[in-house]
DNA sequence: TTAGTCACG
DNA sequence: ACGTACGTGACTAAG
């Protein structure tokens, strides 16, 4: 037998290509996207390799009816070319490509599920006349792989779709100044739209000066249909253009992964990108009004109009700003690091009398409470815990623990942060994060790849990573935070007279705490009285437990009930607050922001004890951490189009949840600083002083 | 892929 | 009698 010869069964090959190629018929109406994948695959396999002749073979047996017809048409444009092994020669590709032309030679499309007639054009004057169009509303979707972008699908009237590929004269820019024009006349909807903003700029942001507005809405407004789900639905992780179909749609379809697997999207039939593409635009048009009924009845149509959209505009802006990061100090933090941690290890080997992996949790785990017999606290599913808190009790008797829980925190430092970082630092010197809108179950933003929202702070030696973060040439950090914004919140939500007060008294509000629930004069507070009071402060907004408190404070689970009972005895109204959520959340299946922002809690209903006190929690916590996200993402509206209005050459570039950075200029330093703190302060007015404290700075360091 | 750990607010 | 603080993302080990 050959080696060059290539053998296939012909059933796996069109089966697979049948789940994997969106439905779509021939012009006779017939299902054809088994054999139009089929033939695709082989002709791209005898194409990439050296095969001299071919094999495919076929079985009756157990075929499923739908897969039936495609196999035997498949069959049937083999033989043409033979039977058993066929030479493969420049006469046989012909022949595959030409049956695959065939297979769609009008080159439109029907959908099987969807009512969709789909066009492919690369006409400009068709394309040109398509952007005439008169309508109401548009979708689109920029079909786009990394940075590559393919081409742009749009539709108009939600069933008939237009694709145009990205070539010659028809460039991204292009289409992205037609699409900005389109803009100005009438709505646009895409999916996940941030990634369009690279594109195009719609009307509704470009010359807009004013900041938040609580408004109705009108106009020719952005919708991002993702973004809307995820307002509906914000427990969902992963929602893809497919999961809106099915759930708005009742429409099943392949997810991007089943169609391209990890192949660039460029090495892909135009066929299977332009109905892959146009039917994420239908999907758009035609879910979108649905979501918006849907926001509408759920009271969040101003959240997604006023707040939403708007922002997903500033995220892409800062995202396409960065923050520059000094590559060669980034290193050098990194080096100096590593001649500790190699002291480390070796006397941590030293110590246990044997090498071995210092990270491995089981491993470590072994060596402490068996090997070296320390008192073990198991704790996890697999083994020994040797968490941190574990390690501490342990670490002033045993100097292998001690260094260990150093050798941790600076391998944590060098992995995740020194050459971590390293690798995101683009061309331009740069890191640009990628800031999720659509993530979190509270309504904060999320930052990825890499996450500069957990740049470390509170060690001295990871603290100091933020100087090699620093401004551009001549310019500076002014860096902003809310002053214990979830507290203050709590204070409002719940309309607790004393927590209002000692707010109003603009004292330390842990101390005045501390001064209330332990009956001491101001004054008087002690250092521990003060600590705990800080910590329950924290708990209650956490959505408090006597156990949770007692860990925090390695009190035991009595005395840190005991606190939590002053603490309501002080501050009733708190305790009257959380359980009207709880009561809340049950009636109606979720809890609130002070925005319309839903959570849903399904917990609350669970029969298992645990995962109930789980969704109390969650209950009494949402609304306080979503208040928080809403009032920030209120402030980073009012501070951009701030910013815009004046024409500053300052610009937004971080948001760290109660925090802002903005990358300023010199000559705009006193005008930002104030302006920062003012819009942060008045984005929105509480029954209590939001107080916001600004720094400023030449690195990230200096200006915290 | 999952578990464990740890960085942040 | 149970076993827990709220929300994230990145890295490493190990199946």
């Amino acid at each position: 037998m050959s080696e060059n010869l290539l053998i296939i069964n012909g059933n796996e090959l069109v089966s697979d290509a049948f789940y994997k190629t969106p439905a779509f018929t021939d012009s006779d109406g017939v299902f054809v996207n088994g054999v139009y994948g089929g033939i695709f695959k082989l002709i791209s396999i005898l194409k990439t390799s050296e095969y001299k002749s071919m094999s495919i073979s076929f079985s009756e047996d157990s075929v499923n009816e739908r897969l039936k017809p495609q196999i035997l048409k498949f069959r049937e444009i083999i033989e043409e070319n033979g039977q058993g092994e066929i030479a493969v020669t420049k006469e046989l590709l012909e022949s595959l490509e030409n049956a695959l032309k065939n297979l769609s030679p009008s080159g439109e499309v029907k959908g099987a599920s969807f009512d969709m007639t789909m066009k492919v054009t690369s006409d400009l004057n068709e394309v040109e006349a398509l952007f005439e169009t008169r309508a109401d509303r548009a979708a689109f979707y920029f079909l786009t792989d990394k940075e590559k972008i393919l081409g742009l699908s749009i539709t108009f009237d939600g069933s008939n779709v237009t694709y145009i590929p990205v070539e010659n004269f028809i460039t991204a820019d292009y289409l992205g100044k037609k699409l900005t024009l389109l803009s100005e006349k009438m709505s646009l909807c895409s999916f996940d739209i941030k990634e369009s903003y690279k594109y195009f700029d719609p009307y509704e942001f470009v010359n807009r000066t004013n900041g938040y507005k609580d408004e109705d809405v009108s106009g020719n407004k952005s919708f991002d249909v993702l973004i809307g789900a995820y307002l509906i639905n914000p427990l969902k992780n992963d929602y893809e253009p497919w999961d809106v179909a099915k759930e708005y749609l009742k429409l099943t379809l392949p997810k991007r992964a089943d169609l391209f697997g990890k192949e660039p999207l460029e090495n892909a039939d135009v066929k299977v990108l332009s109905d892959y593409a146009s039917k994420i635009a239908y999907i758009c048009y035609n879910a979108e009004p649905i979501i918006r009924a849907k926001l509408v009845k759920t009271g969040m149509e101003r959240l997604m109009y006023n707040i939403e959209m708007p922002l997903s505009y500033i995220l892409y802006s800062m995202e396409k700003e960065g923050i520059i990061v000094k590559r060669d100090e980034l290193k050098a933090y990194g080096d100096k690091l590593l001649v500790r941690i190699d002291e480390l290890e070796k006397a941590i080997y030293e110590a246990a009398g044997v090498e071995f992996n210092i990270n491995s949790p089981k491993q470590l785990g072994e060596i402490l409470f068996e090997r070296l017999g320390l008192p073990a606290e198991k704790k996890t599913k697999s083994g020994y815990s040797t968490a941190a808190d574990v390690l501490e009790k342990l670490a002033p008797e045993h100097k292998i623990v001690a260094d260990i829980l150093e050798y941790r925190g600076l391998t944590k430092l060098k992995s995740t942060y020194a050459d971590g970082l390293a690798a995101f630092i683009a061309d331009d010197n740069r890191i640009h994060t990628s800031f999720n809108q659509t993530i979190t179950a509270t309504g904060r933003i999320s930052s990825t790849e890499p996450n500069l929202q957990n740049i470390p702070m509170r060690t001295e030696l990871g603290r100091l990573i933020r100087k090699v973060f620093v401004p551009k040439d001549g310019y500076v950090f002014a860096d902003a935070d809310y002053s214990q914004i979830e507290l203050r919140i709590l204070a409002h939500m719940s309309k607790d007279k004393g927590l209002i007060d000692a707010y109003h008294e603009g004292e330390d509000i842990h101390r005045i705490t501390a001064s209330k629930v332990f009956h001491v004069p101001f004054e008087e507070v002690t250092p521990l009285q003060r600590r705990n009071a800080k910590a329950v402060n924290f708990g209650i907004v956490y959505g408090i437990s006597a156990f949770g408190l007692s860990q925090d404070l390695s009190i035991s689970a009595h005395e840190a009930k005991e606190y939590m009972e002053k603490y309501f005895e002080t501050y009733p109204g708190v305790k009257k607050y959380q359980e009207d959520v709880i009561a809340s959340a049950k009636a109606k299946g979720y809890s609130e922001t002070m925005f319309g922002r839903r959570r849903p809690v399904p917990e609350l209903k669970a029969s298992n004890f645990n995962l109930r006190q789980f969704g109390e929690r969650v209950a009494m916590n949402a609304p306080i951490q979503g208040t928080a996200a809403d009032i920030m993402k209120i402030a980073m509206i009012d501070v951009f189009f701030k910013l815009k209005e004046l024409s500053l050459k300052s610009k937004l570039i971080l948001q760290i949840h109660d925090e802002l950075v903005i990358e300023t200029a010199p000559d705009e330093v006193d005008t930002v600083t104030k302006l920062l703190a003012e819009e942060m302060e008045k984005a929105v007015t509480l029954s209590v002083p939001m107080e916001v404290d600004c720094h400023t700075g030449s690195d990230w360091y200096e200006a915290k």
